[in-house]
DNA sequence: TGAGATTTGTCCGTATGTATT
DNA sequence: TAATACATACGGACAAATCTC
């Protein structure tokens, strides 16, 4: 790991240990690359990663000042797995494999994704259980081109570790889409919904590192346990006149 | 404005009007560095921009790959206010203004912002009519230490418009969360819902660049009007045993 | 009011390492 | 193997904002 990153890794810690409490100031960035023994650069480059996570606000001719992050549960954005989430926030979850078999992929999907027709994919059911409810539905699609074998031992785990960790593939952006559509069939006989008319939809397309789409995902979320937190900052609106 | 904000928005119209195709490389970040006589830092610092707004993916070795921005709408993300969304969407809408005073702040709003009951604020509550329908409720609490007045006619604009440029403060950043609730009585008083339980709300505290909150937000939006565009780009999973 | 010290913002040039072709 | 391209790091210089005395 780089050493920008691991000091940016060990400032975090220290926010979180309260070593640097919220309201006040980090140490300045000169004090800061003398104490942990680089240049200035270096250290920005650490602090960079902190603005961008929420961690800090940085104010010329001022400091960086820690922002108070406890208030907040985890951030939920940012490309993080189901698997992972269980973790962070400690919840108690059953995954039922419902499907996972080879298919074409949907013509609609696939002129969704503005690729060829007919693709070969691995298409992955998934239900999540929570207290004995099923309250989200994953589905996901898999181009075979990219991942040759889907074991049902590895899709009922976590799709990202095998991607990730199994084949050394490195997963690189996602662009999201949420919004809310009326419950299907197939919603209804999946899924726990208590008369619910409608659900909370996130369609995802993942791509690798090097830019090739390897995944459409679908998960379907029962209204009362969607949420969604960002951290966003203020940019110049856009000038759209150009 | 800097040089690499400059180039940012350089390079940034040349993708957006195909100088620069979905798919093709930039040139390369030297080749750029004499292009428009800067240091390859700089150019790193514009070209860092455009991989954190989804337009190009870097790759070490290969250069970095121009992204398919197109096929999506323009992102909604990022703390842009609902008149800088209508004029990028070519949306007509009309804003109802339905009350603008100063009250003391909801205690149960005060204590979830963490900050003395009973502080003064600007109360501020605006329908969002489109084709005739109202389809979104805005409610905005503005504390009064931080914004003296706020006159009738600039809360029927924008609010955004106003604090930046009638009073010259800077927005810095929010924290945002949005989830499904059932629908209110005054939801139902105020907006078009033709029937629907649940409406999709999105709450958010906004702070100035100096850190100093000065807004809460409400906005309540009919299920069929909600949509949402994200961005993401993968990070290593946090280790949440430290 | 003002001058000086401190702190972050920006930019430059150089060097070395790593990945791709 | 060699050339090319991005990744990381260092150190220096000056500007701009803030704070203190």
């Amino acid at each position: 790991m780089s050493r920008f990153q691991e000091i940016f890794l060990d400032i975090e810690s220290n926010i979180l240990n309260q070593t640097y409490k919220a309201g006040e100031l980090l140490p300045s960035e000169n004090k800061l690359s003398k104490q942990y023994n680089v240049s200035r650069e270096t250290i920005r480059k650490a602090l960079t990663l902190l603005l961008e996570s929420g961690y800090i606000q940085k104010k010329q001719g001022k400091g960086s000042i820690v922002l108070d992050v406890k208030r907040f549960d985890f951030p939920i954005s940012g490309l993080t797995s189901y698997k992972e989430l269980e973790e962070a926030q400690h919840i108690n979850s059953e995954t039922l494999l419902i499907k996972n078999q080879v298919e074409t992929l949907p013509d609609q999907i696939a002129s969704f994704l503005n690729i060829p027709p007919s693709s070969e994919v691995h298409a992955v059911i998934r239900g999540r259980k929570v207290d004995g409810e099923t309250v989200i539905l994953d589905k996901d699609y898999l181009l075979t081109s990219v991942i040759q074998e889907l074991p049902d031992a590895e899709a009922q785990k976590s799709l990202y570790n095998y991607i990730e960790k199994e084949l050394g593939l490195t997963i690189g952006y996602a662009r999201k889409e949420f919004i809310v559509e009326p419950a299907t069939k197939e919603d209804r006989e999946l899924m726990t919904l208590h008369g619910d008319t409608h659900v909370v939809v996130t369609r995802s397309e993942v791509h690798l590192e090097d830019t090739t789409l390897f995944q459409y995902t679908e998960s379907r979320h029962r209204l009362d346990k969607f949420r969604f937190v960002e951290f966003a900052r203020r940019r110049p609106p856009m000038d759209y006149n150009k």
